[in-house]
DNA sequence: ATGCGTGCAAAGGGTTTGCATACAG
DNA sequence: CTGTATGCAAACCCTTTGCACGCAT
């Protein structure tokens, strides 16, 4: 669960970019919340138990670079609050239209996915590799 | 088109709505735009040709009716800036990492889907049925 | 008359930016 | 020293909301 198992931090080295103790906290509690594509609001929380005096600008600039660097992205969103996840290819999500929250499945192809994600709680309303619906806690 | 071209204003009748002037316009320039999934800014300028008095505040409210309605949905975003779209199933879309636009594609499989938009001049770095990449006005 | 729909302006939430300070090379 | 990185607060953008007015039933 550390940083290194995960990312390629050897680009930080590579770089003139320094892995201060701020961008290893927000890079530590975006790993502890990567399965559930955390929101900055969510990382900026968690960082701070890494580093207390960390401020919501100083997550904001780090998940740019980390997105900027290739390290991570943003996950697309429908109600315009920034979501970020690993860098992953392909991408199988499951976004639910009331909470915003976003699932992800492994590489199961799509008719898999939907009645694997309905035996689990969820109303599929459109299916590709992204579905969308609602999800168990929503509906 | 026509709003009862593509949509189902049945629907309106059915319910206890009034399909105002203001909401006609909003109805008449999301269908000019559609294909471009069109941000409410734009549903906005292109509106007031048909009715200049139309406030944005309107303009955001029968967007929302209309979701509601389920005439249109929202697409999904990078950027934190709300996009509409026509109701279907399923989709394919191409987001751009950089302008945050949205292409549509017509219901090719995914291999054809990233040959055919990588000859038209995309950059595919992440392909499902979403696919994310740089457009070529952005490349 | 009653209530839905509207425009305006203000408020709201999330994100970015300006600036002075702190720190690393 | 020189430039990168930070924290704070203000600014910013997009979206939503409160309120009084207008219009359809």
């Amino acid at each position: 669960m550390t940083a290194g198992t995960v990312l390629d931090l050897g680009k930080f080295q590579e770089s003139e970019r320094r892995l201060t103790p701020q961008r290893q906290a927000v890079l530590k509690a975006f790993l502890e919340l990567s399965q559930e594509h955390p929101t900055a609001e969510a990382i900026y929380q968690a960082a701070r138990r890494y580093c207390p005096t960390v401020g919501i600008a100083t997550v904001y600039r780090s998940l740019d670079l980390f997105v900027q660097m290739g390290l991570i992205q943003k996950a697309p969103s429908l109600n315009g609050t920034a979501r970020y996840e690993t860098q992953k290819v392909p991408h199988n999500h499951f976004v639910c239209l009331k909470c915003g929250r976003i699932y992800e499945f492994d590489k199961a192809q799509r008719p898999v996915v939907d009645k694997n994600i309905e035996k689990e709680g969820f109303e599929v309303i459109s299916s590709s590799t992204v579905c969308f619906g609602y999800c168990p806690a929503c509906r």
